[in-house]
RNA sequence: GCCCGAAUGGCGAAACAGGUAGACGCAAGGGACUUAAAAUCCCUCACCUUCACAGGUAUCCCGGUUCGAUUCCGGGUUCGGGCACCA
């Protein structure tokens, strides 16, 4: 073998191997399956460093799986619709179409640099009309199914370019290009009814034991499940004057709430802006229509709407509290969502903190009905996913601590203090009548007892979770597949139509899309009657797409069905990686339209899509910048920066450059490094092993060009090692019976790093400590100056473990040492070591002394000492035994084979 | 505003079930080799006290539980992710 490393020679000759050979094809044969699947990727134009970090963690997953002699799937394509491809097309004129198809196959060369073992045989775009086709054709499914519907729902209107704007297209609440203000307007939309499926989104999330806990509570909090109670307000005796029926159904204003305990407390009523009954008193109320307008002009993002300064106003309107029989005022206010619960929320100054600070504001009683005198029953605990999130508006905080006691004792409970914020703890209630002296949760039963009596209330479980709007007002996307008919209305487009394929050549100019011009998409029959009819114009959201590509790859040249047996043999994934930003919508989306496919009788297995899920964090990097013309920063790119003891300096002419914060790599702050110019100057293995190595998956990465340099001598070391091991000629035989204690403790070395190597990478998925233990074996070689028979044969042992795991991270460079070291067949091929019990067995352990938790010294014991032993030994020890003269030793603790400790 | 995370040397990090804080690497300093440089190899490297042995302090902050807390609990600070039309 060549003495020197050279990285883009080995990995030339190593991808021509696979290539040859077909390394990744996938096929569906009897042995056991694994399917690794990273995140597909929005074709954007290149690749950058969360990608390369994404899908190295795929790789490595995939090639340990395919080792340890799994038939593993790990396929690759394009999430190919999207927005960006409309703003490509503004800015420079070309076709979406065109601009996402050239940006693909640019990506997918930079993916075969990198060495990814990908199937490329079952690659898809999402845009190609052969993938779309089939979840236009699950749509009509579930139109036919009643599992879609339409609706009006708001949207960000841009005045000035008339058009709808994303949510991302909103800054500061004006249009991005127009700088107008954004309003609220309402249009009719495709609602996918994804709320009849939020109890078993809910529960399964228990079955996703291999998820990270965060997403699992972050989903359940997004589902938002709660049980409450919803109650009818009655319209008060003259208020009801010029008032509409369709104002209020039935005559009474119904709300929803998960403290029905509080209901005593109710000092006025809170309605959304949108409410029908703020809209009609807006009609005699001039000051109520100035706010339900001055409420539209805002855009629809519920993190700008949570934000606002909370605003109200009286509507002029009483109506009737059902157990006290009182007045109650109606108010609009603007924290009150349309789209969550009734649309309505009683408010109780006094326990909730958002009403609280809006009596504040606009002078409205506080009644205190809830006492903080403990009562005999504890009030339950937040019970995370079984009942996690304050999902109502008025449940704003669910006990999760025993109050404070308040001065009063006994019976007579004593008010809460409210006087600079609400109690939002449960308690016993007061001044509730009847109902006085009752704990939380005999509280709640028996006023919802009570309202249900008097047919003025019930039980009601309740949602956070809203119906999923998929219509988009774009061009760049899945045509809906509907169309408009004069007498037959919102018509399916039939099977045998489909699909409905989206002209490519179009050009979107930032104004309305460009289908609701383009006669000969829009100009249609209708397919029921016949006449003349309109089809839509609107797309899909792409998260549409990304909702079942995973079963799509298990057959993507199907053309007469969405899936086949394949997608039963592949389903579920048993490996998902992917960004952590996608933790509720994408993953959620997913399961969703999993259970949606079952239910369709669709092939595919279990209730959900991801067995195991990894979340890698970002990929950051420092940034720097020069102060430009008119206030401006210049960003300059990490790469162009050199540092030094001094600061940062520009490489091209030495002049100190200013440091910014480290930051995810965006164009924005130009501090985006290109994975082809590292892949050039270092090589592919050592990018992914730096990615590997530098931080654990699951955390930010911080990029640092030192540590590549780093990543890359580790590779040059391991090459020259083994260069001049196999210089040596053919090593002989081991004979393990034989061994000095030296070369047994250099033995116990490699059997513990295959052992520690195959358990982080396999089970806790923490490649970076694996990494580190390959690296102390390299060192404990390179110090073993042995130069015996047998030490040649223990190193071509350990030289071949270390290949053999390194295989997965860096599997270029194990292919060409593989070779060298005398192996037959490809590393790609091999068997994953196996690590030796006999030669992890040592004889004897090390103890460590502490007194009083300090640690003072520590003793080496035999195996299998007796604690008595242990402890006689650590007493004699010199250092130990100072420590403990003239004293009387309290409590002796021994954990076996680890620690001593002397509590004196 | 709401939900979910994170915080450990000069830097990236490790400590997996409550048991030696800092493995492994980067940077830095010293040395060897070399005419020289690069490359490579060896040594030092949390802070304070000490010639040394050793001792003290230290895991964002304040409190608690425990023989023992980076790890568990309560309260905060700062930073990051998500909030339904970015993907």
């Amino acid at each position: 073998m060549n003495e020197q490393y050279s990285p883009a020679e080995v990995e030339r000759s190593a991808q021509a191997f696979w290539q040859q050979h077909d390394s990744y094809r996938a096929r569906e044969d009897g042995r056991d399956k694994f399917y690794c699947l990273s995140m597909f990727p929005y074709p954007s134009g290149r690749l950058h460093m969360g990608h390369v970090r994404n899908y190295t963690i795929s790789d490595v997953i995939a090639r340990y799986q395919r080792m340890r002699g799994k038939n593993v799937l790990h396929p690759m394509g394009f999430d190919a619709f999207g927005l960006p491809a409309e703003n490509a097309a503004i800015k420079s004129g070309v076709a979406p179409a065109e601009w996402t198809y050239s940006n693909m196959s640019y990506m997918k060369r930079q993916l075969d640099a990198l060495g990814f073992g990908f199937d490329w045989s079952r690659e898809l775009a999402t845009c190609r009309p052969e993938y779309y086709r089939w979840e236009q054709w699950l749509f009509v499914q579930l139109l036919k199914k009643g599992l879609v519907y339409r609706k009006n729902s708001v949207v960000n209107w841009d005045p000035v370019d008339h058009t709808v704007l994303a949510n991302e297209q909103v800054i500061d609440g004006r249009g991005w290009r127009s700088g107008a203000l954004v309003e609220q307007r309402e249009i009719p939309q495709w609602f996918l009814k994804i709320t009849d499926y939020a109890d078993q989104l809910h529960d399964d999330l228990a079955t996703l034991t291999e998820w990270p806990e965060a997403v699992r509570t972050m989903q359940a909090n997004w589902i938002g499940r709660s049980e409450g109670v919803e109650i009818d307000f009655a319209l008060a005796d003259g208020s009801g004057e010029k008032l509409t029926p369709a104002a209020l159904p039935g005559g009474k204003l119904t709300v929803y709430t998960t403290r029905p305990d509080t209901v005593f407390g109710v000092s006025f009523i809170s309605v959304a802006a949108q409410h029908p009954l703020a809209l009609a008193a807006a009609q005699r109320d001039t000051q109520v229509a100035a706010f339900v307008e001055e409420a539209k002009q805002s855009g629809v993002a519920e993190a700008a709407l949570a934000t606002q300064e909370k605003k109200g106003v009286a509507l002029g309107i009483d109506v009737i509290h059902p157990l006290t029989g009182e007045r109650v005022p109606v108010w609009a206010a603007n924290f009150v969502l349309m789209g969550y619960g009734t649309g309505a929320v009683m408010a109780v100054p006094a326990h909730d903190q958002r009403d609280w600070e809006f009596a504040s504001a606009y002078g409205l009683p506080k009644k205190i009905v809830v006492s903080a005198t403990p009562s005999l029953t504890p009030p339950r605990k937040g019970e995370g996913l079984q009942d996690a999130g304050a999902a109502g508006l008025q449940d704003a905080g669910a006990a999760s601590s025993p109050p404070p006691c308040g001065e009063g004792s006994g019976e007579g409970a004593a008010p809460s203090d409210i006087s600079q914020a609400a109690f939002t703890e449960h308690g016993t209630l007061i001044n509730s009548g009847v109902f006085n002296d009752l704990a939380f949760e005999a509280a709640f039963n028996a006023i919802a007892d009570a309202l249900e009596q008097k047919s003025a209330g019930r039980r009601r479980k309740n949602f956070r979770l809203r119906d999923w709007g998929v219509s988009r007002q774009r061009y760049w996307g899945c045509p809906i597949p509907v169309v408009y008919c004069k007498s037959c209305g919102a018509v399916p487009v039939p099977e045998d139509q489909l699909p409905v394929v989206l002209p490519e050549h179009l050009k979107p100019d930032g104004a309305a899309s460009p289908l609701t011009k383009e006669a000969s998409f829009y100009e249609c029959a209708c397919p029921s009657c016949g006449e003349p009819a309109r089809r839509e114009t609107d797309t899909f959201d792409t998260f549409f797409e990304s909702s079942w590509y995973y079963a799509r790859f298990a057959c993507p040249d199907l053309d007469t069905a969405m899936l086949d047996e394949r997608a039963r043999y592949w389903s579920p994934v048993d490996q998902y990686v992917g960004g952590i930003e996608h933790a509720v919508l994408h993953l959620l989306y997913a399961r969703f339209f999993h259970k949606l496919m079952r239910d369709v009788g669709l092939p595919v297995a279990g209730d959900e899509p991801f067995k195991r899920l990894l979340c890698q964090g970002m990929v950051v990097a420092g940034t720097y910048f020069r102060d430009g013309q008119n206030g401006k920063k210049d960003w300059i790119n990490p790469a162009d920066v050199e540092l030094t003891a001094e600061g940062a300096v520009l490489r091209a002419d030495g002049q100190p450059v200013q440091v910014g914060g480290r930051e995810k790599m965006s164009k924005s702050k130009n501090n985006g490094v290109d994975p082809e110019i590292i892949i050039r100057s270092h090589g592919a293995d050592a990018v992914r092993l730096f990615m590997m190595f530098t931080a654990p998956p699951d955390q930010s990465l911080e990029w640092n060009e030192a540590g590549i340099d780093g990543a890359a001598r580790f590779l040059k070391r391991l090459w020259r090692m083994v260069s001049e091991h196999t210089a040596q000629g053919a090593a002989p035989a081991l004979q393990v019976q034989s061994l000095s204690a030296t070369q047994k403790d250099l033995r116990r070395k490699t059997h513990q790093t295959i052992a520690k190597f195959g358990d982080d990478v396999g089970r806790r998925l923490q490649f970076n400590t694996a990494i580190a233990a390959a690296m102390e074996l390299v060192n404990a070689l390179q110090k073993f100056d042995g130069s015996t028979e047998q030490d040649r044969a223990l190193r071509q042992e350990a030289l071949s473990a270390l290949v053999a795991c390194l295989a997965p991270i860096t599997p270029h460079i194990a292919h060409s040492l593989w070779t060298a070291l005398g192996h037959a067949g490809a590393v790609i091929d091999a068997t994953w070591p196996e690590a030796d019990a006999a030669a992890l067995a040592s004889d004897a352990v090390k103890f460590v002394v502490q007194v009083n938790g300090k640690l003072r010294s520590s003793i080496e014991m035999p195996v299998g000492s007796s604690n008595e032993a242990v402890l006689a030994a650590a007493k004699a020890d010199e250092n130990v035994a100072k420590f403990l003269v003239g004293l009387a030793i309290k409590k002796e603790i021994v954990v076996p084979g680890k620690l001593v400790n002397f509590v004196v």
